[in-house]
DNA sequence: GTCTATATGCTGATAGAC
DNA sequence: GTCTATCAGCATATAGAC
């Protein structure tokens, strides 16, 4: 820790590039975002971002990883719900109350996490696949798991045409540049009741669902 | 008609511009797909696109307004079901099938919308406030007064809540390009069979939780 | 109408002075 | 470590020969 402090007194350019190049990457996307554009913002010469990151390529890689390296700790603590608690339901709720609070939530972390995640899966760079191993095929297996008990006998299709449903209902707030804004947010209530509600809409639905099946079983 | 056909016996470059150019912008997007790109791919000189279309920009309009030209005709078909129909329960199938036949079905002029839509949700051009204006808005519309109707005593959140859960629901099939097309398409069945249980997936979980809302009154 | 040649500008990356 | 100057490459677009 001490470690990273003394080396932002000594190095403040590294570390100018890094925080522009993160907002930059977030902001326009790989592609549009240019060595330039991160240099002016950092307020550093040109060449110093080729001097300290071997090239763009592998700037983007290091902000890449580092993003999803903090978002996979609370992740591992899904998997805990899922082999603590018998029930699937409090695992649902979890689920989707962190794939929400990811997608919604509007401090710096969680807003980065989301916009990488949207820009890679528009124009995926080579990293990608990355973003898949580490964080995304984990997170969507638990969701996998938590259906496949929430829906014993269900036929495979049935249950990946729920699995697609959740996770279209969490994914539609990934893409947020205006004027698509508008329509996936909620002027009405703060934003944390917005993700309280929505989590109640999505994870109601199939509690709903299932309770009514059981009740017309009886 | 004959016209159409006449011009492209006459001027077959300005078609086979036209042809590249639609099928590159709605692969790459078009900011990737360059002039020269889609000169090579309709075997004509660099400059002749230039000579045809003014520029590149009134290119990609040229095909934008094009494809959403078409597709406002069946839309308009479903603010006649709203009128005629009493029920809102046929209207919502009709929506629903509606937007997933347009973001799930494989024939040319589906797969040009729904990756124009792709592209211009995740990077907007200037022309997105056209699609706005003349698709999107007024298409959801329909869902959102049909959900008034399904839901008539609800709090506007929970309306607007409702009213994203089927948005996610059916715009989560937009994007799918690899490796996240594996997430959201549905091997087991036929993709006509995956939309029908899409559709069902859906639409069932408002007719369930309104039914069970009737039945928990009576 | 179709071609070659070229203008102009921006990109990522680097060489070499200080 | 930081700067200026510059490279090679690709972008859109156009001028002018044929």
């Amino acid at each position: 820790m001490n470690e990273v402090r003394d080396t932002k007194k000594i190095l403040p350019a590294y570390w100018h590039i890094l925080d522009a190049a993160r907002e930059l990457f977030a902001e326009l996307g790989y592609r549009d975002t240019t060595v330039r554009l991160i240099a002016r913002k950092a307020e550093v010469n040109g060449a110093s971002v080729n001097y300290y990151f071997r090239s763009k390529e592998s700037l983007y890689e290091t902000i890449f990883s580092e993003a999803f390296e903090k978002v996979s700790k609370p992740q591992m603590g899904l998997v805990a719900t899922v082999k603590d608690q018998g029930t699937w339901e409090a695992a649902l709720d979890a689920w989707v109350g962190f794939m929400l609070g990811l997608f919604l939530s509007e401090d710096e972390e969680s807003s980065l996490i989301r916009k990488l995640v949207a820009r890679e899966r528009s124009m995926p760079t080579q990293f990608c696949a990355d973003l898949f191993n580490s964080f995304f095929n984990p997170t969507i297996d638990i969701l996998r798991k938590l259906l496949k008990m929430a829906m014993p006998d269900s036929a495979p299709e049935e249950l990946h045409a729920a699995f697609v449903s959740f996770l279209g209902q969490c994914t539609c707030f990934l893409n947020r540049d205006p004027p698509w804004d508008k329509i996936v947010v909620c002027d009405l209530v703060s934003r944390q009741e917005w993700i309280e509600l929505m989590r109640r809409q999505i994870v109601g639905n199939i509690k709903t669902r299932l309770s009514f099946k059981t009740a017309s079983i009886m």
